[in-house]
Parts: C-alpha cells; sequence; structure tokens
DNA sequence: CTGGGGAAGGGGCCC
DNA sequence: AGGGCCCCTTCCCCA
C-alpha cells in the first residue's frame, strides 16, 4: 500500500478534519521532494506504518473491532479501508450510519489467519508457510485483497513445482543431495518499500514492478531450489508442451512430472483476470527471501530438516517408494486440509442466509456446497493430479478418474469388441493385451488381425490389477498374489490373447496393432 | 468439413 | 470426509 493511495483512501473515507492534514501532508511531501530535486525519504513510508502498527499494538486510536471466532482484534478502519476491498464496502456503509467504532465478525477464516492478513496490512509483511496458504488465499478472497490472493497463488504454484521437480530429481538421480537443496518453505512475502518514488503495490491498483523487498526480483528469487525455474519458464515450457501433451495423448506417454503444467495455464489464465480483481504478473511479484522462526503447524520429517514442504513429501516418498497408506492422497490433504469454510459471516446476516451460503472457489467464481467439492475443485486449478496410473506414467486429479481409466484402457472390462463393436462373451471373444492396454476382440476379428497366434498362458503373464483398499498407493501391480476387488472379470486364463510388447514402448505398439489402438 | 466415437475431466450427489 | 458413481462437456482422432 503506498502512501499516496493510503491517503487517498484516508481522504475518501473520513471527513474533512483529515483532508486539511493530508493537504498539509501532501504539501509537505512535495516540498520535501522539490527541496531534495526529487528525493524521497524512502524509510519515511515504512516508519509511518510502523507507527500505526504500533498504535494497533497499543491499541491507540483504534476505532474497528474484528471478531475472529470470538477473538477480537483491534484495528484502525482507515487502514482497513485501504487494504481491502471488503472493508472498504462494509466501513463506507457503517461509516456513514455511526461515527462508533465498527464491529465486523467473522466465522470464514480463523484468528490466526487473521492474525497473518492484519500483520501484511500492518507490515506489508505476508507471513505464509504450507500450512496456512490456502486459509489466508480464501481469508484474502474473502476480504477482497487480491494482491494477497495472488502471492497466495505464486505460493502454491512454487510449492507444486518444487514438489514435481523433486519427484523428477528422485526418478533421476540419487537423493543424497536432496535435503541439501531444501530450504524453509514457510516465508515471509514483502509487500514493502523500494527506494524509488513509484507508488507500491495496491490491491485496487496492481501497479508492475512493485510489491517489493530486500531487492530480490522473482527471476533470481533465491527461495527455490537452484532448479526452480521462474514462472515465466513455466508459461513458455507449458506452451512447448501443450504439442507433445496432445500428440501422446492416446499413447500414454505423459510423464508424470509434465502433468502438473499441463494444467497450470489455466490457473494462470484465471489468476491473470479474476473478476474485478486484476491481479499482477507473477514475474513482477517481487517476494522477500528472509526467512521467519518456524511456523507452527509446519513440521518437516525426519531427514528433510528445513526443506520445502513440497521436498519433505518427495522424501518420503523416495524413502518408501511403495508407501503404505495415503501419502500421495495425504499430499492433497497436507495442501488443502487447512481449507477453511467461506461460509463469512458479516454482521446481521440470518440463519437462512447462512443456510445458502457456498464455498466459493479463490480462483473463480464457482461454489460448490461442501468443503470437500472445493478441495476437489481447486485441484483443477493447482494442477495437482495427486494419483498415477503406475501403468502407464498418466497422473490424474481425482482417483475415479484414475479407476475409469485403469478400467478402460489397463482391463478389458467393456463386453465390446474394439473393432467392430459387437458385444462379445468370454466364447465369442478374447482379451487382448498390447503393452499396458487391454481391449477385446471378437473372434472373427481376431482372426482377421491374425494376433491370436500369440497365445500366451495366464499363469505367466499375470494381469494388470488394481490396488486394494488400504493400499492406494501401490497402485497396479503387475500380476501379485492377492486379486484385487476389481477383479479383471471376463480374464480367463485360457482366452488371454497377448501381444507381447515392451511396455517402454508404446508408441511402436501403436503400430503393431494400428487398426484398434488409436 | 462434418459427424461419430473414445478418452479425459469436471460437477453433483449418494453412501 | 473420502470414495465412487452418474451425467455432462470438451477435446481429439478418424472415417
Amino acid at each position: 500500500m503506498s502512501i499516496k493511495s493510503c491517503l487517498e483512501s484516508l481522504a475518501e473515507s473520513q471527513g474533512a478534519e483529515v483532508k486539511s492534514v493530508i493537504i498539509f501532508f501532501v504539501f509537505f511531501r512535495a516540498t520535501f521532494r522539490f527541496l531534495f530535486s526529487g528525493m524521497e525519504i524512502s524509510s519515511h513510508q515504512f516508519h509511518l506504518l510502523q507507527q500505526l502498527n504500533e498504535q494497533r499494538r497499543q491499541d491507540l486510536f483504534c476505532d474497528c473491532n474484528i471478531l475472529v471466532e470470538g477473538k477480537v482484534f483491534k484495528a484502525h478502519r482507515n487502514v482497513l479501508f485501504a487494504s481491502s476491498g471488503y472493508f472498504k464496502m462494509l466501513l463506507s456503509q457503517s461509516s456513514k450510519e455511526t461515527s462508533q467504532s465498527t464491529t465486523a465478525t467473522f466465522q470464514a477464516f480463523s484468528p490466526d489467519t487473521f492474525t497473518v492478513i492484519l500483520d501484511f496490512v500492518y507490515s506489508g509483511k505476508l507471513s505464509l508457510t504450507g500450512q496456512n496458504v490456502i486459509e489466508v488465499m480464501s481469508a484474502a478472497s474473502y476480504l477482497q485483497m487480491t494482491d494477497v490472493i495472488s502471492v497466495c497463488k505464486t505460493f502454491i504454484k512454487s510449492s507444486l513445482d518444487i514438489s514435481e521437480k523433486e519427484k523428477d530429481r528422485y526418478f533421476s538421480l540419487s537423493d543424497k543431495d536432496v535435503s541439501s537443496n531444501g530450504v524453509d518453505r514457510s516465508c515471509v512475502y514483502g509487500g514493502g518499500w523500494r527506494a524509488e518514488s513509484s507508488p507500491p503495490h495496491s490491491h485496487s491498483s496492481p501497479d508492475p514492478g512493485t510489491c517489493m523487498m530486500g531487492g530480490n526480483t522473482w527471476s533470481n528469487f533465491n527461495y527455490y531450489p537452484a532448479s526452480q525455474r521462474n514462472a515465466q519458464q513455466q508459461l513458455s515450457k507449458h506452451e512447448q508442451r501443450q504439442d507433445s501433451v496432445k500428440k501422446s495423448r492416446h499413447l500414454g506417454l505423459q510423464q508424470p512430472s509434465d502433468i502438473p503444467h499441463y494444467k497450470s495455464s489455466k490457473l494462470e489464465d484465471r489468476a491473470a483476470e479474476p473478476a474485478g480483481h486484476p491481479a499482477p504478473p507473477e514475474e513482477q511479484v517481487h517476494i522477500d527471501t528472509e526467512v521467519e522462526a518456524p511456523h507452527v503447524g509446519y513440521q518437516y520429517g525426519q531427514g528433510s530438516e528445513g526443506m520445502p514442504r513440497g521436498l519433505a513429501v518427495s522424501q518420503q516418498e523416495h524413502e518408501s517408494p511403495r508407501p503404505s497408506g495415503k501419502s500421495k492422497s495425504s499430499k492433497a490433504d497436507e495442501q488443502y486440509g487447512n481449507m477453511p469454510s467461506i461460509l463469512g459471516v458479516m454482521g446481521n446476516w440470518a440463519e437462512d442466509d447462512l443456510a445458502r451460503m457456498r464455498f466459493k472457489c479463490p480462483f473463480c467464481s464457482h461454489v460448490v456446497k461442501r468443503k470437500a467439492d472445493l478441495k476437489r475443485h481447486l485441484r483443477c486449478h493447482t494442477g495437482e493430479r495427486p494419483y498415477p496410473c503406475e501403468a502407464c506414467g498418466k497422473r490424474f486429479s481425482r482417483l475415479d478418474h484414475l479407476s475409469s481409466h485403469f478400467r478402460t484402457i489397463h482391463q478389458a472390462c467393456k463386453p465390446i469388441c474394439r473393432k467392430c463393436k459387437r458385444h462379445v462373451t468370454e466364447l465369442t471373444g478374447q482379451v487382448v493385451q498390447e503393452g499396458t492396454r487391454r481391449y477385446r476382440l471378437c473372434n472373427e476379428c481376431l482372426a482377421e488381425a491374425g494376433i491370436d497366434s500369440i497365445r500366451i498362458d495366464l499363469e505367466a503373464e499375470a494381469p494388470l490389477e488394481f490396488p486394494q483398499d488400504g493400499d492406494k498407493d501401490s497402485r497396479w501391480h503387475y500380476g501379485e498374489d492377492n486379486r484385487s476387488d476389481v477383479e479383471i472379470v471376463e480374464d480367463g486364463s485360457t482366452d488371454l490373447v497377448i501381444q507381447q510388447v515392451d511396455d517402454s514402448e508404446d508408441e511402436a505398439d501403436e503400430k503393431d496393432v494400428k487398426p484398434n489402438i488409436r
């Protein structure tokens, strides 16, 4: 928040007496700038905000009480007005009605979250952690603080990026230096002060080249691991990838590490144009690298001390390539575990209003009834795909999509001949396996294709199986002892026709049985 | 160019 | 709250 915008907001929200002070200030500021030939004392803005923050701490001149889940926060209307579109709307109404102190009540977020928000308002520093980022973003969305939202989005994206990057590293490198690259994921995003005279970033008027602290820019932001790409690189890489993804769509060639970026454009697109709240370009968001003391609830696993959240998750996967339990789905849980309800309650809303309230997506205008649905919906923005198909490597955002994919592609559940589309039974048709793909062909089409000559005993070539409950992370076992609940219904050991191919050569496979496979 | 079909993906909702 | 099912839309490929 710049002094200029702050003063403008003050003038807007307060009466003539404040205006006179502002006029004096503006005059003083202009004179000062004149005397120093355009120079500006950059620390003044900082000191002014510091003073306001000090006043807040000492409960001096606080004229607004914010009640969050029973905890009372004191603040200055002027500051809130200037910082939040929500408070702007609220206070502009209440200020007309009364000059007494205003009280606002929230149940939309926790006191801890509001502390982060309020600290940002009064200091320009946003203390984000992997644990609080979603809730802070939701709160900022509710309070219409778009610059906070965009920083949160950046934080989440970088979180996912690091996670995926480290996953790549796991598959390609030894994990010996994973922890050495780690840095504390909790950090402070500063929307602070810069020496130049251009006004700092404001929620109502995003200003390119602002929101900076410590002189660190996004591009040289050393908060990332050295391998971390910046937002621009992601975008261009994503654009390059689009074609390859399209080409490989039916070939099962998508690589796990690619998938999150596949959807990232959606996030960027939407982030670039939230309705009524233009977000600043990500490359213009400058992030402070100073690291605060560890935040509550932000803990790293053993051996991953000081490691980013995503790294910590990856590290766990490293230690246990087939982790039991829910590590993959719990990754999403960790990401969204703190999802607040968006049931913002303001003042005297009626009970039936509350009943009609829904969970609103902070990225788009989509509203859902259930928190779980919002959690699921958010993955389409973040691009997170925690459910990999271990048969072909394709990743999915939802388990049911993965199941559907597996049944369709890797099991031959449909009793329909892939070639002639006729209904086939165990007697009239057979299952053909081609790489990791399975489908059915009727006996006639089999004869035409001439691939029934390659009969392989199922005892030697066990079918792909969907994992059982309780072992969700070790999906896709190739013929292990226990059959899963999802049986390949008609996979009699005598009627499975398998074309023996190397799974890694799906592309070549396409040519082999081209009439049936796209 | 167009229509059909397969696969993916998103939302609603039930269990 | 998560899993799973159903329905729908979109995208892509092919005839």
